[in-house]
DNA sequence: TCAATAGTGTCTGTGAGACATTATTTG
DNA sequence: CAAATAATGTCTCACAGACACTATTGA
């Protein structure tokens, strides 16, 4: 309560706090084959031995939190800094709780990443590298990893209904086919194939049609146009999942 | 990259890493007047001596940065804390910028708190204490502080929207009046009343209509009906400004 | 009286939900 | 052929914006 209060004069003694040790944790989500997965790691430590939880690590001492989410995402995927650098990364919010680490006080920067679907990683020939698990299929994560997990997915779903997020999860050229199914497998509904298609088209800036008629077949049907994520960031108005949402 | 990483075997020393001191800043907003107003203190010591900053504090070892916040927002309002307790506190995000405190590196969670026309906050006779400051009419705030501020104004403008948050800035019992005011002094914009009134009556849970027919006048014209706040949390459909929002 | 606010009612345009229908591919 | 997906079109209802109008107070 000294140096940044206004009660107690006289300079600030930094020793005299109990040094408090500052991580980031990422919730990396991807859509592979209409499943929405989630970037673990499996502990091979205690406490929480043999555990998954979420890649993270220590904020260095001369960087920002989000330097190093953005260098921690970049070192579990595998990818170059420079790819690593162009994905979305967003800060989700802070967990402080005194006992979150039984073994000291750590205080975590919670961000979530979207990613399109990525290869496998394991760039760096180190062992028990990040993988790629369905979300939902494996039990309880280490530490508060659970809880910041569901934030994360509630933070992504709701973010899609008002942002132009979704494209995020798709590769550079992507079809409305795959756009539509990103919504689908996030908000686990079915939406309506032509109302999905013209609230897409007629908001402008969420994608832009590719010129050369190329088309992509994505399995059986009829081929689809091709489209890129256009400028806009937000969507006016949202596009709200057909059940109201907030539980 | 010891504690949490899976790279490094062996165990973790705490004492390998220079301290992070963990603080809470405080964006408390309320509406006087018509006008939105933030809770300011005035810097007793260098550096920013005399400037403007927000109100906040250092996390104690045992608790979590929330609880430090709310305490932190009961002393400097002068509060209760029973009734700081029931007021309306979100955490914003958390600024790390390794240079933003030039003393030593604090990592700050910052927290936007809704309150009511309070009294001057002048309860405990300290001298220094916080003062309420129209919003926009300080110069630059200290350290990072006007980033911050400038941050929370954003998220609670864009609250409104989709949340009951307007109703936080109310007394207990208001009249649609007073709840539309809130709205265009944040804002900064003219509402429709009929529209506002209408919207506002037709969420459900959104505002409950106080049954004895007590009215309250707000100056000149007819006398109100008083309203309270509803169960509602969340609005559906939203309740968006005019122009399109998002900057 | 006027000015200001509260409250009611009406019209209209936008946009989303719920379809039907056609087109184009694979098996 | 059937099945699957893409693409276009149509109808309807909900709702927000833009008003007009009445009611009730204070100056």
């Amino acid at each position: 309560m000294a140096i940044r209060g206004r009660r107690v004069p006289g300079g600030y003694d930094p020793a005299a706090f109990e040094p408090f040790a500052v991580t980031v944790d990422l919730a990396v989500f991807t859509v592979r084959l209409g499943r929405l997965h989630v970037l673990l790691v499996e502990r091979g430590e205690e406490p929480y031995r043999g555990d998954w939880a979420l890649p993270g690590g220590f904020v260095r001492p001369r960087e920002s939190a989000g330097q190093a989410a953005r260098r921690e995402l970049a070192e579990e995927t595998g990818l170059l800094a420079r790819t690593a650098g162009a994905l979305h990364l967003e800060q989700l919010r802070t967990y402080s709780d005194p006992d979150r680490d039984p073994r000291m006080r750590v205080v975590s920067v919670a961000y979530a990443a979207l990613v399109p679907d990525l290869p496998e990683p394991r760039g760096g020939g180190d062992a028990a590298r990040a993988q790629w698990v369905e979300f939902g299929a494996r039990g309880p994560l280490a530490f508060d990893h659970e809880h910041i997990l569901a934030d994360a997915y509630d933070r992504v779903g709701a973010k899609l209904e008002y942002t132009c997020l979704a494209t995020a999860f798709c590769p550079p050229e992507f079809t409305l086919g795959e756009l539509r199914q990103v919504y689908e497998t996030i908000w686990g509904v079915a939406l309506d194939r032509p109302n999905f298609r013209r609230k897409v088209l007629t908001t402008p800036g969420f994608v832009q049609a590719l010129e050369g008629p190329p088309r992509r077949t994505g399995g059986r049907g009829k081929p689809a146009a091709l489209y890129r994520a256009g400028p806009a960031t937000t969507l006016h108005p949202p596009l709200l999942r057909p059940e109201g949402r907030n539980a």
